[in-house]
Formats: structure tokens, C-alpha cells, sequence
DNA sequence: AGACAGGGGAGTG
DNA sequence: CACTCCCCTGTC
């Protein structure tokens, strides 16, 4: 076991606020599997302890290099948002790979965590390979290419999602996919769009925890909820376009990061009352 | 703006 | 247990 110094970071927060989904909680941390990597992580105060990667993994995935102090001090532009921050404070955007999250992403389409969850996993044991961790067992992601049974992707319970699936799997490689970090936040967006069962909401996300581009503003319903009841208490009807617009505009400095910590606040605590 | 998708879960007989 | 119905949520 490893350990890296830490700081303005909560583990917790960082993974179950929806930006992955293949986590396993066990002894005390997680398993994450991430493309072809299985590791181990758990927070100590302002410890990490690892296992499964190396230190330089570490660092960027969860992206310790970020001065997040100052990244929250730049998005803290109302009382509202700081509510939400200081609740989950030490939220860090993941830095993951492209091609996994747009299969996740593709998947989360009228979707929710479990079934999203459940989809990628079926996904991975189909067309990936075992890999082993202490005593967990996960399979690793499919690479780019070898979805190539249109049935197979059907049984991981994929439904109406397996064709774009399939179309992402035959028209997306690693390079093609890496290509879109030379471009601006609104071409890229604009590229991702032109994929089957990618549209504004899948591609925002995609940009967000695939690419870092902290302009990103998905806007699920979860958004609409909380930017409703926050922002827009006087209109009768506004729409996610509206909401999006608003969003950057009004978040300017980073409306991802702002976005998860509202994402998070808003499903917290209608988990807490009871709702939903 | 409304139809629609597959799976899960609640509710009913 | 078998069934029906409704909900979830984003794309088309």
C-alpha cells in the first residue's frame, strides 16, 4: 500500500456523486475500475492510501494537481452555491478516459446509476479481460473496436442504446477521440454531437469528466430541479437550453464544477427527506 | 412538444 | 405467483 499527501480533497464525495460507476466499496475504501486499471484507494485524513497504480496515476486521475481552494473560491459567486459547497467541499472532477465515459454516457440515457452501473459492467465482462486486485475480481473496459457483436451488446440489457453503442464501437478510436482536446469546449461539443445517442446533456458530460472542460453544463433533470428552485423561482417555464445558457453565464468561472457540487447538494438532500 | 425506449419495482388479482 | 402499470430520463 502507497500513500500520497492530500488536501482539499474528500474521497467520498468524489465517488458517489455520479461521475463513475464502476466502484466496488470494500475494506474500509474503494475498488475502482477504470479502463484497464483495478485499484485500490482509501482516504485517511489527509492521507490517500493506494494500491494497483502508481503515484503519477494518482495525481492525475483524481487531479491532485488542482489548486481546488482557489478553484472554489472563483465559483463561490452566491450564497446559494456556497451552501452546496461547503457541504461537499473537496469534490474533485475525476479526470477520466474519453472512450470509457462517452460508453458510459451513452448508456446513462434514460437511465440511473444502478442500471447505468449494471450495463457498463455486463459490458466490460463480455468484451474485457479478468483482472484481479487482493481478493476483487473486474474485468477490464472494452477498447475501442471490439464491440463488434450488435447481439452481445443487446444482452448487457443495453435496450435501445446498443446501436449507438455499437455505432461508437465501429466509428470512435482512442486517436480520433484524443483529437477533440485540440479543439474549443463548442466544437468539440459540436463533434460529439454528431454521434447516435449523444445529444447536448451526453456530450456536456462527456466533455466534463472525459476532457476537463469546466465550461460543460449538463443539465439532467436533477439540474433542472435544483436551477428551478434556485434560480428561476419567478418563471413560469423555462427550458434545459435556458437553464444551460443560464448556467455558463451566470457560473463563468468554471459552470462544470459548479454543476457537480449543485448536482450533489440537490440529490443529497432529497435523498435525506425521503423524496424520491 | 410529445413519443419513445428497457428494466425495475410497486401494486393488484 | 403472474400480471399490469408506472416510473425513471434523455434522445429523437
Amino acid at each position: 500500500m502507497q500513500k500520497i499527501q492530500i488536501k482539499d480533497f474528500n474521497l467520498q464525495h468524489t465517488l458517489e456523486s455520479a461521475q463513475l460507476f464502476r466502484i466496488l466499496k470494500k475494506n474500509n475504501g474503494y475498488y475502482i475500475t477504470a479502463r484497464d486499471k483495478l485499484f485500490f484507494v482509501q482516504q485517511q485524513e489527509d492521507q490517500l492510501l493506494y494500491d494497483g497504480v502508481d503515484e503519477q496515476f494518482m495525481i492525475d486521475y483524481f487531479a491532485l494537481d488542482e489548486d481546488h481552494a482557489q478553484l472554489v473560491l472563483a465559483i463561490s459567486v452566491d450564497e446559494k452555491i456556497k451552501t452546496a459547497i461547503k457541504q461537499y467541499y473537496g469534490m474533485r472532477i475525476l479526470r477520466q478516459d474519453p472512450w470509457e465515459t462517452t460508453v458510459n454516457f451513452i448508456c446513462s440515457a434514460a437511465a440511473n446509476v444502478p442500471k447505468i452501473t449494471m450495463n457498463v459492467n455486463l459490458l466490460a465482462e463480455r468484451f474485457g479481460k479478468k483482472i484481479t486486485l487482493h481478493d476483487v475480481t473486474s474485468y477490464t473496459f472494452p477498447e475501442p473496436g471490439t464491440m463488434q457483436d450488435l447481439a452481445i451488446i443487446k444482452d448487457c440489457k443495453t435496450g435501445f442504446r446498443a446501436e449507438y453503442l455499437f455505432a461508437a464501437n465501429t466509428m470512435l478510436t482512442d486517436q480520433k477521440l484524443a483529437h477533440l482536446r485540440n479543439l474549443c469546449y463548442s466544437d468539440a461539443k459540436r463533434e460529439l454531437i454528431k454521434n447516435a445517442g449523444i445529444g447536448s446533456k451526453v456530450a456536456d458530460c462527456i466533455l466534463l469528466f472525459g476532457y476537463g472542460f469546466k465550461e460543460a453544463f449538463p443539465v439532467d433533470t436533477w439540474i433542472a430541479k435544483v436551477m428551478k428552485e434556485l434560480y428561476f423561482t419567478k418563471k413560469r417555464k423555462v427550458n434545459n437550453q435556458q437553464i444551460l445558457a443560464f448556467g455558463q453565464k451566470y457560473f463563468k468561472a468554471h459552470p462544470g464544477y459548479t454543476q457537480m457540487y449543485l448536482f450533489h447538494w440537490i440529490r443529497m438532500r432529497d435523498k435525506n427527506n425521503g423524496k424520491n
